[in-house]
DNA sequence: AATGAATGAGTGTTCATTCAT
DNA sequence: TATGAATGAACACTCATTCAT
C-alpha cells in the first residue's frame, strides 16, 4: 500500500489517517510506528517531524477526529417538539452518524485504551456525559411540560442511549451477525417505541 | 509480595489469578510476564511450565473465569411468572453478580482485547448471545401469553439488557462519578420500569 | 574477541571491565551497548540484567574502580617524618599507581565526561579534594614544625600534585612522545626537588 | 534566539561561535546540529553549506580559535630579564588569558575529545609543546647565565606551567568552589614563589 | 543562500521465551 | 518444579545528512 503522494500537502492528515487505521486494528501498543509509516507511505522517522511521540499521535487523533464527531444538538430549539417526534429523529440521526466503520475505528481506539488509562477514561466520560446532559436536558423539559412521566432525567437519558449504543456496539464493534440482520428502522422502532411508551405519563 | 507457600496444585490457579489482575490493569500487551510472576510470587520462567505462552495464559483466563460467571438461568421455570416479578429479580441478580471489581476485571480484558481480535469477539458474542437467547426466550413466552406486547424478542431482550449493562459499564469500566452516585435500586427501578411499561400490551 | 566464558561466575565484573575499555576508547556517548556486549562476549540485552541502564553501568564503573584506586594515605603516621623523606616516597608511590594504562582508562572516562556533567564534576572534585586534603594536612604539620616555609597548605599541596599529575597526563592521556622519554626517577627528582627547595624555610 | 540579520559573510563565523558554545556544553556527540543551528539562528541544513560535516565543523573551530589563543611570546627579548621579573609576569599574563569562560569552552572541547581521538591528541600536544618549548628556551637561557640552577629545562618548564594550569583547570573546568576562593595574586605568588626558590642556583 | 521535509542507519531498551541446573 | 541467566527480535525514538525548492 506504499504510496508516494504529493510532495507537501497534508502529510499530517495522512499520518493521522494511517495511524487511526492501524491503532483501530492493533490497538495503541500493538501498533508499530513502522506499520503506521508503511500505511502512510512514509518513513517511520518522519512521524516525529509532525508528532512528538507515539502517544502524542494517539491523542492528536482523538482531538482531531472526536471533536467533529460530537455534533452539537440544538436542544433548546427541540424542546418545543414532543418526544414522539424528537426521539425517533435523534435515534435515526445518531445511528447514521455512528453506525459505520470510520466511527467504529474511533470508538475502538477510544474504548479499548480507556480500559487502561485514567486520562482516556476521563476524556470518554466527558464526551459521553456531554451527550447525556444534552438529552437529559430535553427529557427534563418534557417532564416539566407533562409530556413524559417524571423520573431521573439522566438515568432515563442513559437508558434511551443504551438501547441504541448496544445495537451499534454489537453491529460494528463485535460484528455480531445476528445483530447485523436487523434494519436500522427496526432497531429505532423497537428501542424508541419501548422508551416512549415506558415514559408515558400516567393517565388518570 | 510472595504470598502462599503454594504447596502443590494451585500454582496454576495462582498464576491465573495474578494474570487476570495484571491484564485488567495494564492490558494484554501492557502486562509483562515479569509483573504477572511478581504478583503471583513466582519467577517468570515458571509461567511456561503451566502455560505455553502469554497468549495461552490469556485464553486460559477466559476459559476458566468466564464460564462460572455465565450462570444458567432456569428460564423454563420462570415462564410461569409474570415479567413484573421476573425482570426486577433478574435485574437485581445481574447487577449483584456483575457490579463488582472482579467481574469488571474480567470484562475489561474481554472488551479491550475484543477490539483487536476476531477470536475474542467470537467468544464475546457467544457469551452474550447465550444470555440474550435465554432472556428472549422468556420474553417470547410472555408475549405468547399476552403479558407483553408482541415485538422482536431478541431486540427487546437486548434493549432490556442494554439499560443494565450501560449502568454497569459507566460505573465500573469508566468509573464515571456521576453514575456511581446512584443506588442499585434506583437503577433497577428506572430501567425495569421503563421497559415494563414500554412492553405493556395495548389495552383496548 | 567474543568469548564464551564459564557459565556463571562474575558476569557483572566481566561487563564492567568490557565497558571500561569501550568507554575509555570511545567515551560514554560514543560507546554502544552492542560493542560493550561484544567486548564482554555476551548479548546487549544481558547488560540490563546486571545494570539498569547505560548510565547506571557508567556510574557502577566509577564506584567499583575509583574507590580501590583512592588508597588512604596514613598521613598521621607520616607527620613524624620530614618532607625530604615523605614527598619523594609519595611521588614514587603515586606515579606507580597511576602511570599505567588501566588507571588512565579510568581517568579518561572520568575527565572527559566531567566536562559535560555537573554530577561527575562533583565526584571528581570530591575524589581530588580528598587527596589534596590529605597532603595539605601533612604539609601544614611540617609548616608548624618549621620544616617548611609557611604558606597556604592547600595551594602548596596542589602545586606539588600538579607537577606530578601533569607528567602523568602528558604521558598517558596525551601520549606525548617527548614526555614518555623521561624516566620516573627523573620526573620525581625534578618535580620534588623544585618543590622541596621552593618550600624551604628562610634561613636567617 | 535568531540574532543578527547576518547579511552576508559572517554566517560561517556565526555558526562556529554557536557550535563552540554547544560543543562545550554538551560535547561533540551530545551536541546536535539542530541545537547548534538554533543557537546560531539558522536551520540545520544550512550548516552543510559552510561545513562538510559535523566533524568538519568541530575541527574548523579548533583551527579558527586555537591559533589566536596561542600568542607568540617574545622569548628572545625576555632572555635579558631575570626570572624574578619574567615568570610572575608570564604567570599573570597566562592567567588573564586563560582564566575565563571563552578560553575554557575551547579547552573543554579540546580536552574532552582528546580522550578519544588520536588526531586531536596530536593537535593538543603540538599546541602545548609550542608553549613548553618557548618557556624551556627561556629557562635554559637563564640556566646558562647562572640565574637558575641547571636541570632539564623542559621538565622544569612543565612543572612551572603545571602549577598554573592546575589552578585554571580546577577553577574553570571542574568549577571547584574551594579553588574559586583564591585570588589570582595568591595563586601566582605561591606557584611562582615555590618555583623561583626551587630553581635558585646553589649558593656556595 | 536558505529552508522544511524526508531518509535511513543506528541507539538504548524491553520482553517473551528458552534452558541448564 | 522452579530458578536465574541468557537470547534475539523487536520497538520507539534520534539525528546527521540530503535535497527539491
Amino acid at each position: 500500500m506504499a504510496r508516494r503522494p504529493a510532495h507537501v500537502a497534508d502529510r499530517r492528515e495522512q499520518i493521522l489517517e494511517a495511524a487511526l487505521k492501524v491503532f483501530a486494528a492493533k490497538g495503541f501498543r500493538g501498533a508499530t510506528n513502522k506499520e503506521i509509516a508503511r500505511e502512510a507511505g512514509i518513513t517511520p522517522g518522519l512521524i516525529y517531524w509532525y508528532f512528538a511521540s507515539k502517544e502524542d499521535l494517539y491523542f492528536a487523533i482523538l482531538e482531531n477526529r472526536v471533536a467533529p464527531e460530537t455534533f452539537p444538538i440544538p436542544v433548546e430549539h427541540l424542546k418545543a417538539f414532543p418526544p414522539e417526534q424528537v426521539l425517533p429523529m435523534l435515534a435515526h440521526f445518531g445511528l447514521s452518524r455512528l453506525d459505520n466503520q470510520d466511527s467504529m475505528n474511533l470508538l475502538k481506539i477510544f474504548v479499548a485504551e480507556a480500559a487502561y488509562s485514567e486520562k482516556i477514561r476521563a476524556m470518554a466520560n466527558k464526551t459521553f456525559n456531554r451527550l447525556l446532559d444534552t438529552l437529559s436536558s430535553y427529557l427534563a423539559s418534557q417532564m416539566d411540560q407533562g409530556r413524559l412521566r417524571r423520573d431521573d432525567p439522566v438515568l432515563c437519558a442513559q437508558t434511551f442511549l443504551a438501547g441504541l449504543v448496544a445495537s451499534i456496539m454489537r453491529r460494528q464493534f463485535l460484528g455480531d451477525p445476528q445483530m447485523l440482520a436487523y434494519t436500522k428502522d427496526q432497531i429505532v422502532d423497537t428501542v424508541v417505541g419501548i422508551f416512549l411508551r415506558g415514559m408515558q405519563p400516567d393517565r388518570s
